[in-house]
DNA sequence: ATATCCATGGTAACGCTCAAACAATTAGCT
DNA sequence: AGCTAATTGTTTGAGCGTTACCATGGATAT
């Protein structure tokens, strides 16, 4: 790597100069400017990273932690982020929690050494299940900003980036309703989960406000341990009249539709599905999917957006959540 | 965050008794030992990243571009990536070049100041297609050090990791001419990868070299502007006979197979498929797709060891190529 | 008293920026 | 013309947080 060190001795000057010449400083005479910039580029000078950081202790670069690249919402997401965390001039070092709160804690750990400016992260699913926020709370205090995104912690002071679960769900349950449906089950894998719970309510109140619906409510819900496709392909004998399906999950919607069509069910006449899924699995549906569409590119966009903001704010202000708007989009497998 | 100097102004010592207490040499007495540490872990001192970065020019992190996230085969190479590195004590800035070349030279231009030791990726779609690799071998030039994974050039001297390709193609060709498949079909929406060119070139070995084999081959090439579920249903009428399907890419198999069962075809009884998925997609399918398994878990981990022993090595040597055993494991679409 | 050891302190350097100091030129004033 | 004041262009020096090397001081041994 070319230093400024470099490039002051081949020209016969002093490093600040250089320095100053390259930052276009007013101080220095235009043909120095030139001359500095000329063999600047000629020997493809770049700034150490190391060096500027530890200056102005900034690093353009932003910790994001997720808990499994390979759950499609998070891969967009962390698409999103970096798409955007791009465009505004920072870099992302991504880690992996794989849902365990231990790894989440090291990461979060690791990064706290002046590696990163702020943290983008969504909560694993062992650490909402035990409850435990102590490690973020730590990198709260120290001052360093942090934006949660979908799965959050209510008692956490941060900004976030969240949908309306319960609200989308509620929707889509009421769209069931208005069917005409008189069975409905709901399916989620995710019921441990800040997310999950909420849309499991939100699923509850609307067949409670619902006066002519008689049926007691149906959670199925699965846990990894079980076998996804086994559980919901029982759900059609133990559950024979069902007649909506709310996927509140990534794939549950998809395997139940498959399992649905197996058996011979008229879709949508006789049986309804929604599913909370993304785009990226309709090309394996047919008819397609309808589903609940929560816009992961822009939650990962706002989520770098709050943080470049705080960034960039001068005096501390209020924590900030922005709730992206969902969308119930109707396709083939609703009336 | 807390400094040396803060410890040692505390404890009334010099800044480098501090530090070599904290690095335990043998110069500093037991008790100053003690006495340090117990402060640092009181504080939760934390080593500043950059300062080490700087003094020592590593900085323990590792850039990964790879040109899709939302490719799952990517995704999952990104995790392993990320699994192993942080195990051997690196971490990983992540870019995504959206297969597009201009992406692809930003992020190695910016990232090429210090910020990381050296570079993990699979090259864009568009940087195969002009075939211009000059930003790499720049990178190359200045001595640090790559790995390429997956999609690879020939003509760079660097570590890289593949699989191989055209065995695997090759492979499962013979599978199914073994079946007695005579109309066999290829369907690849990467024609215009390395990857996918090897591919399909195994699968034409595979059937030039067997006599009995009377057809032309039929290669279905699918582009990113085509309607993927449109031309692989296409491929049901213009080609009748078809009873061998193989599927190079990530999701073609999967469209295949449902397409095949709406129009009533007997699987695997009259039509075998052949996939080059990962697993995720098989709850999608049933049967379930037969498929040509990547082991993309090690290849993601071959990389990083091939790069950790690159940066760990203290003499140049040859660049070394890994190649991932492919598996055809034949599950419930072939015979 | 001199050599030997031990514990600690001081300094420089990594690459960079910024404030302040300085030298050299030009302008302003009597 | 002669002197100060302002302007311009450049260098010096310190500091960000570390560590490595060298220096120093006091105690102990010879």
């Amino acid at each position: 790597m070319v230093t400024l060190k470099q490039l002051a001795e081949q020209l016969n000057v002093s490093v600040s100069t250089v320095s100053k010449a390259l930052n276009n400083s007013p101080e220095i005479g235009k043909d120095t400017i030139q001359r500095v910039k000329e063999l600047a580029k000629h020997l493809n000078y770049q700034p150490n990273k190391m060096a500027l950081s530890l200056k102005s202790n900034k690093t353009n670069t932003l910790g994001v932690i997720i808990p499994d690249v390979l759950n499609h919402f998070f891969a967009k997401a962390l698409y999103a982020i970096e798409m955007e965390a791009s465009k505004q001039g920072y870099n992302i070092i991504t880690c992996v929690s794989n849902e365990l709160l231990s790894k989440e804690e090291n990461s979060l750990q690791l990064l706290s050494n002046g590696s990163v400016d702020g943290f983008i992260m969504s909560i694993a699913e062992e650490t909402q299940k035990q409850n435990e926020t102590d490690h973020i709370s730590r990198v709260l205090d120290r001052g360093m900003p942090m934006v949660l995104f979908d799965r959050v912690c209510d008692d956490l002071e941060c900004d976030k980036v969240i949908i309306d679960d319960f609200g989308a769900a509620y929707e889509a349950t009421k769209h069931l309703l208005n069917e005409g449906r008189k069975h409905i089950v709901l399916i989620s894998d995710i019921e441990k989960l800040s997310v999950g719970k909420l849309r499991t309510n939100g699923y509850l109140k609307a067949l409670q406000e619902d006066v002519s619906y008689k049926e007691e409510p149906v959670v199925i819900s699965v846990t990894k341990a079980d076998d996804l496709e086994k559980v919901v392909d029982h759900l059609f004998v133990s559950n024979k009249k069902v007649d909506g399906i709310l996927s509140v999950d990534n794939t549950s919607g998809v395997v139940a539709l498959h399992k649905a069509l197996k058996r011979g069910y008229k879709i949508p006449e006789k049986l309804s599905i929604i599913g909370f899924s993304d785009d990226n699995v309709l090309v394996f549906t047919e008819p397609k999917l309808s589903t609940i569409s929560q816009h992961t590119f822009d939650i990962g966009k706002s989520a770098v957006k709050l943080m470049v903001d705080r960034l960039n704010q001068k005096s501390k202000s209020e924590p900030v959540t922005t709730t992206i708007k969902t969308k119930l989009v109707l396709r083939g497998t609703t009336k």
